[in-house]
DNA sequence: AGTGTATCCTGCAGGC
DNA sequence: TGCCTGCAGGATACAC
């Protein structure tokens, strides 16, 4: 669920309510969220600072005192929850799973209804590695589309496949895929290495241009992402494709069609997107 | 190397 | 109302 920009939407609300607070206790609801056991995790976080929230692909980084990092992946429906005084908490944590409680009150609720999310307490070092096995993040300045280009060249894989790939670009998921590749022109099973440079120069400024803009409409809520304010986000009245099947096409009016592939639903205008480049 | 399938889990919409 | 199927912003592991 949460992609590049529910994630960051995210950590822009988190950081200011959650840094500088202690953890004093962890509740664990649920320990099928948990990479490692129960008392590890509440061992690795007890007692820690929190100094900082950012943002690795679809994963929230906070890091903690003592080189620690939490590493949270929220699945499909994750969702971070500051509540301000542990007495009127839960009133949007329907699926509590995991909740974080601060000194002086307060806590970090991790909600997930169907508990695909993953947290992850471990050193800084053994962060930096697994991040090193992530892609560039698309909205960095690294992020060109000459490197985009050079990489797609090494694959036979589908486009749609290959935008979804994490160690290949961290962050974009299945919405911002298909919005991408129709801004771009490109069919979601065209063959990564037959895109053209053309092509992905219009895939490289069609992806930063969706992130960018869901960024500033806070994200898209299609049912469950809500922000760590509870609110949903505006992106959805944006997509030109996704979940819009036998809609007509913004730019030419064709009805747009869903295929399956890669065991997920892709979205693309038969007319914009030839199959054949 | 790539693809198809299954798995984790819950909730919702739609058909009958 | 109930029961069924299919579907969902993700990630991973497996066999072929």
């Amino acid at each position: 669920m949460p992609e590049l920009p529910e994630v960051e939407t995210i950590v822009r609300g988190l950081r200011p309510r959650i840094v500088g607070r202690v953890v004093e206790e962890v509740e664990v609801v649920h320990d099928d969220v948990l990479a490692s056991p129960a008392a590890d995790f509440r061992a690795c976080l007890g007692g820690r600072t929190v100094q900082d929230v950012g943002r690795r692909g679809k994963n929230v980084v906070a890091r903690l005192s003592g080189d620690t990092v939490l590493r949270v992946n929220l699945g499909m429906t994750g969702r971070l929850l500051p509540v301000e005084e542990h007495a009127e908490l839960s009133e949007e944590a329907t699926h509590p799973a995991v909740r974080l409680l601060f000194r002086n009150g307060g806590a970090l609720v991790y909600d997930d209804t169907r508990r695909f999310g993953l947290l992850e307490c471990l050193s800084s070092e053994a962060w930096e590695r697994k991040a090193a096995e992530l892609g560039p993040e698309p909205l960095s300045p690294t992020f060109t589309a000459r490197r985009l280009h050079e990489g797609l060249a090494r694959s036979r894989s589908p486009a749609r496949s290959w935008l979804l790939d994490q160690r290949r670009v961290a962050g974009v998921g299945n919405i911002y895929a298909n919005e991408a590749l129709h801004g771009a022109r490109v069919h979601p099973r065209r063959p990564a290495e037959s895109l053209s440079r053309d092509d992905a120069a219009r895939l490289h400024r069609a992806l930063r241009s969706v992130l960018r803009r869901a960024i500033e409409a806070r994200g898209t809520t299609l049912h469950d992402y809500r922000d760590s304010e509870g609110d949903r986000g505006a992106f959805a009245r944006s997509l030109e494709v996704y979940g819009r099947e036998g809609e007509p096409c913004l730019r030419c009016e064709t009805p747009v069609e869903r295929l399956v592939f890669g065991s997920r639903s892709a979205f693309l205008c038969p007319a914009c997107q030839p199959e054949a480049p």
